[in-house]
RNA sequence: UCCUCGAUAGCUCAAUGGUAGAGCAACCGGCUGUUAACCGGUAGGUUGUAGGUUCGAGUCCUACUCGAGGAGCCA
């Protein structure tokens, strides 16, 4: 009840949409922010979006129920505004429902130069205005699917019985080889301490050693895959690499299961469920989200997810692909041969061109993959997985551990991993050791595969990239 | 890091080496159910920065800055 005596009830669109008739003819309270304002002589039409909700709310006001009526019909798109009136279903207009305000009060107006208009803008002005784009239909459901998926992937481990781990951000081992390190110093950038050699001397440091930004949490949900079978990590994880691609980002979030008592085959079976899980339950939670990625994204997706929920993935030997390759009628630029990698038109010609569909690739050669990687009884392969799909490419990397401790050492001498630092890993394989294995999911091209949107920097609400930490 | 392309009004884009324009947004006005509303009008510019060629440069040349796409690296 308000002081004026009137049954009013606050609510928000989320609950309006979800039981219009239950709110039919009542006097409703709701804010949020102006999408459109459509005023004529004496009556106009608000659309405003609380963020609840995709779809926006739509307003009438008419001059003779309104006392501010002059003041709303001048309200620019992006002012915060509170209306009280009459909630109204409308089944046969274009709109579900729509409120008949007798009160609008503006909360927080938008000067004339605020930078979203009711127009299309291109995705790079939008980046130079990251703290606003999240009120676009764009943003607004790129970021509620962001939102869902972490949600459907910690429902789809949790559902199976595996153990959250929060692995470490900073970690003193830089002996993974993914790529270049992000430093953790407390140590002054102007003259540093040094040791006898004249270089810096970490031991002086915040941690008595050398310490970085992880690349990875694979190797701790490994200890922990050996304790509780079934692992996940699921957070945030840093590259200093000085690439620029529409797919690369120096922070990112990444998904990386771990299973004890599993082999290769395994964790394939559990990545293709996995995704098909998150696409399922994402499509469910966020129809008019994903309507809008259909229609004005991306025009094949909806095919393109429908038909992973329907078929199997395609899963192939790297062997096999090279000679797929090799019969192939298209011209490459990089020459297919049996002990180099698959390059990213190798890759795309063999998802989007040969199976239509996401492709397991299994086996690689020995030589081209990570010191953990089990080898194979051919002593040239590894039993390794790289998971390629349609426009975005590789989307997950997993593995068969190497389990068996002497191999493992000898594949750590051959790269030059070294084995001081990763004694607790070795350790892992002396106690109790067991086949196990693995895989990471990059969190964003899973959502960019999951809207069509082909940027990283715009499934990412503040993108960190080489040169541009802004925001 | 390499290759390619680009930068003109707040936004999206035009403009043979010869007076910088349009649509949208903004502002003013019109319109009794609009929904990317519609109609009329007004205002808005050191053409990314610094040099150079030329009688004259948004346009040609050089360097730089920023952005995008492709490649490498990877998730």
């Amino acid at each position: 009840m308000n002081p004026g005596g009137i049954d009013l009830e606050k609510t928000v669109m989320r609950i309006l949409v979800r039981d219009p008739e239950r709110y039919a003819d009542r006097e409703i309270e709701v804010s949020g922010w102006v999408r459109g304002n459509r005023d004529q002589k004496a009556f106009g039409f608000l659309a405003i979006n609380d963020g609840t909700h995709f779809n926006p709310l739509q307003v009438v006001y008419d001059q003779g129920n309104v006392s501010s009526f002059e003041e709303v019909s001048r309200l620019r798109v992006g002012a915060a505004v509170t209306v009280r009136g009459k909630f109204l279903v409308t089944p046969d207009a274009k709109q579900p429902f729509e409120i008949i305000a007798h009160e609008i009060v503006l909360e927080g107006d938008a000067p004339e130069d605020y930078p979203i208009q009711p127009k299309r803008h291109t995705r790079e002005f939008l980046r130079e205005v990251a703290h606003l784009r999240p009120r676009t239909n764009l943003f607004s459901a790129v970021f509620r699917i962001r939102s869902l998926a972490a949600y459907a992937v910690h429902e789809f481990f949790q559902e199976r019985g595996f153990v959250y781990i929060h692995s470490p951000i900073i970690t003193a081992s830089d002996a993974e080889g993914a790529g270049e390190l992000f430093r953790v110093t407390t140590l002054p950038a102007q003259k540093p301490p040094v040791n006898e050699q004249g270089e810096v001397d970490f031991s002086q440091d915040f941690f008595g050693r050398k310490a970085n930004l992880t690349v990875s949490g694979q190797l701790e949900a490994e200890a922990f895959a050996l304790a509780f079978r079934d692992v996940y990590t699921f957070g945030p994880t840093f590259r200093a690499e000085n690439s620029n691609t529409p797919r690369h980002a120096a922070e990112f979030w990444m998904i990386e299961p771990e299973i004890a008592f599993a082999d290769l085959q395994d964790d394939m079976d559990l990545a293709e469920q996995m995704i098909k899980s998150v696409i399922g339950k994402i499509m469910a939670l966020a129809p008019e989200e994903m309507e809008f990625f259909f229609k004005f994204v991306d025009k094949g997706l909806e095919v393109r997810l429908r038909t992973i929920l329907e078929q199997d993935f395609a899963r192939v030997t790297y062997t096999n692909a090279i000679e797929i390759l090799e019969k192939a009628k298209a011209q490459f630029e990089y020459p297919v041969a049996w002990g180099n990698d698959l390059q990213t038109e190798h890759e795309r010609y063999l998802t989007e061109q040969v199976f239509h569909k996401p492709v397991f690739v299994t086996d690689y050669p020995r030589d081209i993959k990570a010191f953990y990687m089990r080898q194979n009884d051919d002593g040239k392969t590894v039993a390794a997985m790289d998971l390629l799909v349609p426009g975005v490419g590789e989307l997950i990397g997993g593995s068969q551990r190497e389990e068996r401790a002497e191999l493992l050492e000898q594949r750590m001498k051959e790269t030059n991993i070294n084995r001081d630092e990763l004694w607790w890993y070795l350790e892992l394989r002396k106690y109790g050791g067991v086949k196990h294995a693995g895989f990471g999911v990059g969190f964003e091209r899973l959502i960019m595969y999951l809207t069509g949107v082909g940027n990283i920097r715009d499934v990412i609400p503040f993108p960190r990239t080489v040169n541009s930490c802004e925001f």
